[in-house]
DNA sequence: TCTGGGGTCCTAGGACCC
DNA sequence: TCTGGGGTCCTAGGACCC
């Protein structure tokens, strides 16, 4: 898919279409997720930091992102794919490899005189293409090909709207010219080495031996790069992987600056954690906790358990356990949680070892409050910044805080309907009204406490001009 | 106003085992 | 009367991708 999270965008809110569309983390480390390409316009790229992209782009729109949104289109694209075959190989939520020879039009295609072939293909190709723009109103480009390797480098050539076709045999000729970055698993620190011993294009490569190749870049990596320069790659296209791990991490609006912050949080994530991995089935083996201090410098620790739980207090407790072997003076930037080794169900004899581990954080916890309970912040006080991906839900009876509107933000008023919020300031927040099939719409502005107003789930896309 | 979040794969050293 | 060798598991870090 093209500027996929950006495109999703433009196609719910009509007043952004044409616009450069910005989306990202909004807070003071965000960075670009996705810039739509009126934004790119003016130098803004993904992985950018947003403070960056608002000096280039200042009238840009700057969107939190709305998984929700770009999952359901997702599937929707993954499922039209399906059709064409049994063996796609979903890699992020809008990219996918197929193989068409184990669908439909295998038998046709494997009977096919090479001219033939392509035309066939080619026509597969642009129905696709023509019935994803005409069920969700978005682009998508596509590289066909007869390996992985090639069929990706095609797509990324066919970008924005368009289709590649690479055929049996041109595979060196289309890859020869190009800058070595353009091989998939070739980053910065891998195209240094290779500069080094001054090989910029996929065809220097190419001339050398695999020993060579293998002495530069180590054996996976050189053997493979060697591989691919020539145009060569036998991976099957594999649907269905199973998942490895299971993480989630926080970069904070300010560093943390003391243990028992620090402590704090990695229960908050390692109750998120667990919540991502029960969803999933799935317990784990490994804990790993990650830590990127002040000065970015980052590290993990891990633990391998006797056997695998998704038991939260156990987690939590070794996630604990790994912080006390860290140095977190001068303040901590991000905190990660994660688990791996991951295996299909809970065993129930992990019961006991989850007691035990409850029994000793207990221990623990006694012992602190003991050493300094008056120096503890309490907790709960201070709240932690609200997350980004989640935007706030009705939160439990508490007492009144104030809600939270993140831009880009699906709502409904009462009296004006459906609407996104654009922005948000000193008590106000302000939505305009329009939906993926009105016109562009109006502004109003309400209270931020305005009890008309409420969060509410992405309306599904329309394309323009009907279904 | 510098640098997100969720992943995968590989390497290397040490422990441990036979 | 110094030091084997191969395999597996665990841990930590790094490169890379979207």
């Amino acid at each position: 898919m093209d500027a996929f999270f950006a495109s999703v965008e433009q196609a719910a809110k009509p007043s952004l279409r044409g616009k450069p569309v910005i989306v990202g983390g909004l807070g003071g480390r965000g960075v670009v997720s996705t810039a739509s390409y009126e934004a790119r316009v003016f130098g803004v790229r993904s992985a950018m930091a947003t403070a960056v992209a608002r000096r280039l782009c200042p009238n840009g729109a700057y969107l939190w992102p709305r998984f929700v949104a770009y999952r359901d289109v997702s599937e929707q694209v993954m499922a039209m794919m399906r059709e064409l075959s049994p063996l796609v190989e979903q890699l992020s939520v809008d990219e996918a490899y197929v193989d068409l020879l184990a669908g439909p039009y295998g038998a046709a295609l494997a009977a096919a005189s090479p001219g033939e072939g392509a035309e066939l293909i080619e026509a597969i190709a642009q129905d696709l293409r023509a019935d994803i723009q005409a069920r969700t109103g978005l682009t998508a480009s596509i590289g066909a090909a007869s390996s992985k390797l090639m069929a990706k480098i095609a797509s990324e050539q066919a970008k924005p709207d368009g289709l590649v076709l690479v055929t049996p045999g041109q595979e060196r000729t289309v890859l020869g010219p190009m800058s070595v970055r353009a091989l998939p698993g070739v980053g910065p620190a891998t195209e240094q080495a290779l500069r080094r011993s001054g090989l910029l294009t996929v065809a220097e490569v190419a001339d050398q031996s695999e020993e060579e190749l293998v002495r530069l870049l180590g054996k996976a990596h050189g053997a493979g790069v060697w591989f691919m320069a020539r145009g060569l790659d036998e991976r099957a296209v594999v649907p269905d992987r199973d998942t490895k791990s299971v993480s989630v991490e926080d970069t904070y609006e300010v560093d943390l600056a003391d243990r028992d912050q620090v402590l704090h949080e990695l229960d908050v994530l390692a109750a998120r954690c667990v919540r991502r991995l029960q969803a999933a089935g799935r317990s784990g083996r490994t804990v790993v906790i990650k830590v990127r201090r002040f000065d970015f410098s980052t590290l993990t620790r891990s633990e391998t358990l006797r056997g695998p739980t998704d038991d939260e207090r156990v987690i939590a407790a070794t996630a604990r356990r790994l912080a006390a072997q860290v140095n977190l003076t001068g303040g901590i930037r991000l905190l990660g949680v994660g688990v791996s080794q991951l295996a299909e169900y809970t065993q129930e004899d992990l019961f006991a070892q989850a007691a035990a581990e409850a029994e000793a954080e207990a221990e623990a916890a006694v012992e602190a409050a003991a050493a300094g309970a008056d120096a503890a912040p309490a907790p709960g006080d201070g709240d932690p910044p609200e997350q980004p991906s989640s935007p706030p839900t009705a939160s439990a009876d508490q007492a009144p805080r104030p809600r939270i509107w993140l831009p880009g933000q699906d709502v409904t008023h009462q009296e004006f309907g459906p609407g996104w919020v654009q922005g948000s300031g000193v008590g106000r927040v302000t939505v305009r009204f329009e939906t993926p099939d009105s016109a562009p719409g109006r502004v109003r502005t309400f209270a931020v406490a305005d009890p008309a107003l409420t969060a509410s789930h992405p309306l599904p896309l329309h394309p323009p001009g009907g279904p």
